[in-house]
DNA sequence: TTGAAAGCGGTACCAC
DNA sequence: GTGGTACCGCTTTCAA
């Protein structure tokens, strides 16, 4: 049944009155008497039409669609990107196109084959180079998200080097730890490379020595434990690891534990972003905080408001604020009542310890 | 510069031609002489001029898109289906949109909306109901993915029932063990569903009596350390965990360590997916392995077919094979030579160790 | 209140 | 070879 799809001409023709009406009619817009309503009312019912996505798409000029660019994606941090992303634009009858560039050479041909379906793009920091960024810009809105783009490009970000630099204080400072190692590649993604500058800063600030280079490797699990095994079976060993992201530091968790280490005793651990398993491991991981969902989400509002003009192309910048979550792996005491279970408590400012 | 897009008649205009002749020579059909072919492309690429899809789309009646749907994505899995599937779909010049459910209430609408904006869709099973995706199948060509649709819906997935039960019989015979218990949803999925059939089905085979209820959680890593919290503080522990995926797997086995216990001595662990984590954990995962990404390029494929008819629309339903990986997890021996990578090696039939 | 008709941007058939 | 033109399916003036 319902094959063949019927257009609005042949719904005009069997309610016996013109496009127009039809249109009018299933548009809710103009006036048409109740009559006339009921009666193209009843046909479209009755023979489930809809209205083809094209047509409109085409006399609209508009796509009714945005895109959303990154590398790849798994692990939580994307799931909850999308999640937050999808949740705003459906506020705006708008569709998400996700386009995973997987890093392939010719990414840049997809993504502008997409900007051709879409009435507005959101790019990951990272993903594309600041040329392509301005191409596509001439052509159509377009946000960053997680990163900084080139100017005249809004972008929505969260607050990552200040962090990192208080975390690493707490690292250096509090649990008076020296040889600590970052690992995650700076020049990956804008995230990684403010939370390495976070890291060289807090040495700075204390006077000490800088760090050696990273250990350049991606953001996923088997990539902390890479890093662990090239860390961890040097002669010296680092005091501490800090990772760009908890998906690594759970590696370098697995990693560490493999070679028979004990954390923190023997190595601290810390990441950022908080996911969901964060609390869960043993010990539970100090991290960062990063509102994920509402930094996709701004990210959505900001793109739709550029798309509709209400905010100037080359609009604002905005940064979410991140905090310093204290669990167990970085040395921090147990929780006091056993058995609880470790959430974690934020600390906006300074530290409070989770339990 | 290039703000308005450009149009095909303005070409022509600029080209001193018809707008027919713009047309041909873009798409390279139909007769041009090699002049104007000439004078033509020099404008289309001065002004870098790009047919509008939605004006092509519409004369084709043709989207040029599919749509891939699932209930979230989060996980080594759902990414490499989703390359599979793109690695497939590039071929056709055919782009993917993503749609993902997150399992939401109303997400009927949002497939039935995305439904009209692509030529053919692919569903991951259990993320409709049967009734939704006949009502789909009537619409526009689908296929199922990881599962069986209803009669008359094509589908491509992998052998699970099996494949679980060889690893089943692996644990209570070869191993000796007894009281296991299998934590997933078997009605959340039909890949977790096959795999408890084949759990009870390995039971029923040795004669032993059947195992008691699955443990219901979801497919991610927390909900493996709920689970294991959920077994292992009971006063009777099992000795052997099957889990329906590794991610779950994984999180049994950090719920297990948190809990002070020792895999493979005190608790087996197996997983599902040989996941590239499976092989780096401590111990390395005892596993399944499935093909996921030609799973995923296969329904590509298939599902092109469907669309441009070479294929009938109630086809085939394609079922790929899985392996048996056996590491340390279940209680196999070590490797003979330490040191070595963990790679773990596959037994298409019986089981061969890995190292 | 309703209908006829002119687009929206391309494609493709049919003459010339 | 090339141009005129009638579509594709829908929206939106403009008149009636």
């Amino acid at each position: 049944m319902g094959n063949g799809r019927l257009t609005a001409r042949e719904i005009a023709r069997l309610a016996g009155v013109s496009v127009a009406t039809v249109s009018r009619v299933s548009n809710g817009t103009g006036q048409v008497s109740e009559e006339t309503r009921r009666r193209v009312l009843r046909a479209i019912e009755e023979h489930g039409y809809r209205p083809h996505h094209l047509g409109q798409a085409l006399a609209a000029r508009r796509h009714g669609a945005v895109g959303l660019v990154f590398p790849g994606l798994s692990g939580p941090y994307f799931s909850e990107l999308i999640q937050g992303f999808e949740s705003e634009a459906v506020n705006s009858r708008t569709s998400v196109h996700i386009l995973c560039t997987h890093l392939r050479a010719d990414s840049d041909a997809e993504v502008i084959e997409m900007a051709h379906r879409v009435d507005g793009l959101a790019v990951l920091g990272g993903t594309l180079s600041d040329e392509t960024l301005e191409e596509l810009a001439g052509m159509l809105p377009v946000v960053v998200l997680a990163g900084g783009g080139p100017p005249g490009v809004p972008a929505v970000r969260v607050e990552n080097t200040d962090s990192t630099a208080a975390l690493t204080r707490h690292l250096l400072a509090d649990h008076a730890l020296r040889r600590l190692d970052f690992v995650g590649n700076p020049s990956g993604s804008p995230d990684v490379s403010e939370r390495w500058a976070g890291f060289r800063e807090a040495h700075r600030q204390l006077g000490l020595p800088l760090p050696r280079a990273p250990i350049r490797v991606g953001l996923q699990q088997p990539d902390g434990v890479f890093a662990a095994e090239q860390l961890l079976r040097r002669s010296i060993r680092p005091q501490g690891i800090v990772c760009a992201n908890d998906e690594t530091a759970l590696g370098v968790l697995v990693g560490a534990s493999g070679l028979g280490l004990r954390v923190p005793e023997d190595l601290v651990i810390t990441g950022f972003d908080d996911t969901p398993m964060a609390a869960l491991v043993t010990p539970a991981l100090t991290t960062v905080r990063q509102p994920v969902r509402e930094l996709a989400a701004q990210t959505a509002r900001l793109l739709m408001q550029v798309a509709t003009g209400d905010v100037d192309r080359s609009g604002p910048t905005l940064v979410l604020p991140t905090d310093l979550v204290v669990r167990r792996s970085c040395g921090c005491a147990a929780p006091t009542t056993p058995g609880s279970t470790p959430t974690g408590r934020r600390a906006e400012t300074g530290l409070r310890h989770s339990r």
